[in-house]
Formats: structure tokens, C-alpha cells, sequence
DNA sequence: TCCATTTTGTAACGATTGCTACAAAATGAA
DNA sequence: TTCATTTTGTAGCAATCGTTACAAAATGGA
């Protein structure tokens, strides 16, 4: 019927994902996106509408993607509070000192651009509510098991951790250290209703 | 002995800031910065070498004048805590439905532009510690005055305050209410070891 | 007054920005 | 084969980017 396109679109919006994540919406260039995408600007004005649709999809794409592994590797674990604290911890693999940090997309997205576009705050406000269900289901499970106090209100330590997260990225951007970040964690992880035996 | 200067440096400097502040580094253009300072291209280069030393200035500006005053004016209050509370409660000033969020122009760079600069990431290093700083002599007093445990460790509090702030920061520009801001903040404040009369 | 010095305004530089017009290429249906 | 349809590559658009050359303007010292 149609010539058909030589990329699947999820590759593309990985490599475009790359990209945003480390430089940003406006220290992103089309002619980078060319270069990382492999795509002419042509046919990537030719799927999405401008530089803004595409963001708004890897913005959906990284949702989708990266926040929802993280979520499914780390805070489903039978041990929950050990996979929070792994939740955690792995946060580094994104700010360690060889690579430019890449902290977290809607982090990122939140400081430059959620100012103004409401559409992007939409979008950021689905990722991290996310995340703060899953925060919250991590601990319900742990005061099941004994390991918080019983009368733990998940639901706002789950916001508190979601805070604490965006905080540890951004320490951790201007201090890609492993030691601090764990450090760190520890008081996330203390300041937490563990059940005293 | 020679013309002087139409404007005061710190006049300049304060205009841009805020412009830096909403837009960040890459969204902020030369033109953008003439009109918000009222001097021409030439004589902003006059002054300052270039964008980046701009910039630079303005980082140093930021942390002399509203990081500082925001020190003096709630963590050396009589009440410690109450002061400490004051200062994250403060942060809605910032962060307000009304105007474009302004979270805080050191958590915006470090997300924007730290990862490839050394010279910026030293720069909010040092705010940063400034702050640190100051949220330990907050806490020590807080201990001295029997709000607080004895055996706190002030230096990983003051740690954990910091990270807390930044993670504030991000939280409210997604969702810049003021009841959200405040449960937060609750629980910023019951997570420290309060002493138990 | 004339000079040395710095700031200012005008005008523009080459490079890059986001984006698009247009035709060739590649498919399945007829 | 012919056609309708979509993707691709080439080339380039107007606008804006950071930056600069240059001369006029404004001062204090000589």
C-alpha cells in the first residue's frame, strides 16, 4: 500500500529519548535528533508534527518504558523494603561519574519546562503518580509483613519517598559519588516507620 | 577618567538572574537578557565575556543574595525549628500558581547544565553547602535547646534536609499547591528525631 | 582644551535554529 | 503495469542564535 518506514517508531523514540535526557528540550537540536535518531528531519517532521509532539511522546515513551521497568524490577520484590532500598540505590547506574549524569527525564522536564506548558505538567504528573502508587503498594506490602508499623499511612510516606527520590537526583547530579548517595539513602531509608522488634 | 556605567553591576545582575531563574541557561537568549536588563548586546559583552561568564556571575549573585538571605531570615530564628519549618514553608513564595514556578536556580542548573560543566557543578557545590551549613547550625541549636534528641548526628540531618529541599523543589513546580506543599513539609518535620517529653 | 579611557548605540557577522517544499523511492492493491 | 499512498533524501527557507567591529558619547586628569 505505502512505502514502508526503514525504523521502528519505539527505537526512535528511544534514541530521541537519549538525547532530551541528557541536553534537555532546548539544548536539543533537530539536526541532533537527526544524527541520534538516524532519521532525516523530513521524516521526523513526517511521523511527529514538531519538535514539541516528539518530545511529548518520548515523554510518554519514557513512562512507559523506564519508569515503568524500574517500578516492575525493583519495587515489586518479595522483600519489599529491600527492593525499595534497591529502588534507590540503582538510581546511580543513571549518575555515575563516567557518564554525563542523566538524572531522570521528568525531573529534568519538571525544573525547565513544566513552568509554562501545561500539557508537559499533565504528562509529568501521570509519571510520578506512578511511581508514587507503586511507592505506596511497596510499603502497604512491607506493613503486611511486619516490617513497618501497622498503622503506617502509606500513602504519605509513599509522596515522602517520591520527594525524597527527587531529591537524591539532584544531589546526586552535582555529587555522582557512590558513597554520598548511599549515605544519603540510609536517612531515606531510616527516617522510615520500621517496626521495632 | 572614563564614561561611566549607565547601571549598577548588581542591578544587572539581579534582572538577569531572574530571567536565568525562569528560562534557564539554553532557554534564555542575549536578546531575551538586553530587553529584561535595558543594556545592549555590547555592553553586556562589555562587562562580561560571554553568555557562560554571565551566567557564572549570576550563579554567584544567586547564592550572595537569595540563598543568603533566605539563611539569615528563617534558620537564625530564636525558635530553630520552627524557623526550619518556616524556611521550606517559604518555598511556595517561589513556587506559586500565580507566576511561572521559580523553584530555585541552583536545582535548575544542576539538572540543565552540571553534567558536562565542572566549573558550574563547583559553583552549586559550594551553594549548596552553604546551605548544608546553615541547616546544621539550625539543627545543633535545635539539639542544644532540648527540641531535638541529643544524640542527633546534625551533619546527616542537615544532609537529609538538603536532599528534602530539593526534592520539594521539583514536587511543587509539577504541582504548585499550597495543602500539598504543606503535608510535605509535615512530613519533612515529623521525620527528624524530636525529642519526647 | 586635549587626551586617555571606558561605555554606549548601530549594524551586522557567520552559524545555527525549527521547519518545509518537492521530487524520487518503495510498497500493496487494482 | 498502473495507481494511490507513505517514506525518504536534497536543498533550502526565514528567523534567531551568540558574538563582534566600529565609531560616537561621556567622563576625569593633564
Amino acid at each position: 500500500m505505502a512505502r514502508p518506514p526503514r525504523f521502528r517508531q519505539s527505537d526512535v523514540l528511544t534514541r530521541a529519548m537519549l538525547v532530551f535526557w541528557q541536553n534537555g528540550f532546548a539544548g536539543t537540536s533537530v539536526r541532533h535528533l537527526e544524527q541520534a535518531t538516524g532519521l532525516t528531519a523530513s521524516s521526523l517532521y513526517n511521523r511527529f508534527d514538531s519538535k514539541e509532539a516528539l518530545f511529548a511522546s518520548v515523554l510518554d515513551h519514557y513512562i512507559a518504558k523506564v519508569v515503568q521497568w524500574r517500578i516492575d524490577r525493583y519495587l515489586r520484590a518479595e522483600d519489599a523494603l529491600a527492593g525499595l532500598r534497591r529502588f534507590f540505590d540503582s538510581t546511580y547506574d543513571y549518575i555515575s561519574e563516567q557518564r554525563p549524569p542523566m538524572a531522570c527525564l521528568l525531573a529534568n522536564t519538571a525544573l525547565e519546562k513544566s513552568a509554562t506548558d501545561l500539557a508537559v505538567r499533565a504528562q509529568l504528573d501521570r509519571g510520578l503518580a506512578l511511581l508514587e502508587d507503586a511507592f505506596a503498594d511497596c510499603l502497604q506490602r512491607a506493613a503486611q509483613a511486619g516490617q513497618l508499623r501497622a498503622d503506617c499511612d502509606c500513602r504519605r510516606w509513599a509522596r515522602h519517598l517520591l520527594l525524597c527520590l527527587q531529591g537524591v537526583l539532584v544531589d546526586s547530579t552535582i555529587h555522582p559519588d557512590h558513597a554520598r548517595l548511599s549515605e544519603l539513602v540510609d536517612g531515606v531509608m531510616a527516617a522510615l516507620p520500621i517496626q521495632k522488634h
